[in-house]
DNA sequence: TTGCTCCTCACGTCACGTGAGGTGGC
DNA sequence: TTGCTCCTCACGTCACGTGAGGTGGC
C-alpha cells in the first residue's frame, strides 16, 4: 500500500505521513522508483498515533516516547517464537506496563471530560428550571 | 486582576492571553499606564476557552464560533433584568441550544475515548491471559 | 501515450515560545 | 530607589498546508 492509500485509510494527509517519517515516527520501505510503501501494520500504527494525538493531546515528541513502547511491542512479537518461558513472561510484563500506562492516560482524560459534562448538565438544569418558572 | 494573575489562575501563559486578545477571543480593559486589567468573569471565560481547546481539540477559529454563543450568554445576563417574559423565554431557549451543542461535542469525544479505553482493556486482558498460560 | 499518484524542495500558517529593549506600579 | 511585572516588537518553533516543478507506474 502506498502513501495516499495509507493516509486516507488512517484519515490524514500524505504531508502528515511524510512529516512523521521525517521525525522517525513511522517508517516505510521504498520501491525502485523511490515511492514509499507500507504494510497493513503501518496503517494500524498510524491510526494509533493519530488517536493518541487527538484524544490525549500528546505532542509528537511525547508520541515518540510512547511509541518507543510500541516499537518494543512489535519487537516483542518478533522475539516471541524464539523466546524462553522466562523471557516470555518478561516480555508480557513489559507489554502490560505499557498498556496500563496508556490506560492511565485515557482514564485521566475521561475524568476531565466527565467533569466538564457534569458542569454542562448542571447549566442545562438551571436553564430548564428557569424556563419552567418564566412562561 | 492583571495579566500574570489571570494567566496563572487559568493555567496558561501571558503570551497566550495576549494572543487570544489579538484574535478577539478575550478582551480586558487598560489601566492609565497601558497595563491590561481583567475581571473575575474573564478568568472563567479563559478557563472555558482552554478547556474547550484541550478537551475537544477545537482550533481558535472554532473557539471563536462557539464563544460567539458565550458572548451571547453574557449579553443575555445583562439583558435579563429589563426583559419581558417573552424575551426571557427566548433568551433561555438560546442558552439551552448553546449548552446542548456543547454537550453534544463532549459526548462525542467521550464516546471516542471510551472506545479507545475498551480496546486497551481488551489488549490488557489478552496479555494477562497469556501471562497465566506461560509460567 | 494519457492520467493519476508519487517525489523533493521550500515558503506559508497557526498557536504560541522566547528574548530584546523599555516602562508601570506597590 | 529597588524589584517585579508589565508593555510592544519581532524572530523562532511545532505541526503541518500548499504550491512549484518534475518523475513513477497501472
Amino acid at each position: 500500500v502506498r502513501i495516499g492509500a495509507l493516509a486516507s485509510a488512517a484519515g490524514t494527509t500524505v504531508r502528515t505521513v511524510r512529516y512523521y517519517e521525517e521525525l522517525g515516527l513511522l517508517a516505510g520501505t521504498r520501491t525502485a522508483g523511490g515511492h514509499r510503501e507500507y504494510a497493513e501494520a503501518d496503517v494500524e500504527r498510524l491510526r494509533e498515533l493519530l488517536r493518541l494525538k487527538a484524544l490525549l493531546g500528546l505532542s509528537l515528541d511525547e508520541l515518540r516516547e510512547v511509541m518507543a513502547g510500541e516499537a518494543a511491542r512489535a519487537e516483542r512479537r518478533r522475539a516471541w517464537e524464539s523466546a524462553s518461558a522466562q523471557d516470555r513472561s518478561r516480555l508480557l510484563a513489559e507489554a502490560l506496563t505499557h498498556t496500563e500506562g496508556l490506560l492511565e492516560l485515557v482514564r485521566r482524560r475521561r475524568g476531565e471530560l466527565e467533569a466538564f459534562e457534569a458542569e454542562l448538565l448542571e447549566r442545562r438544569a438551571r436553564i430548564t428550571d428557569l424556563l419552567k418558572a418564566v412562561p
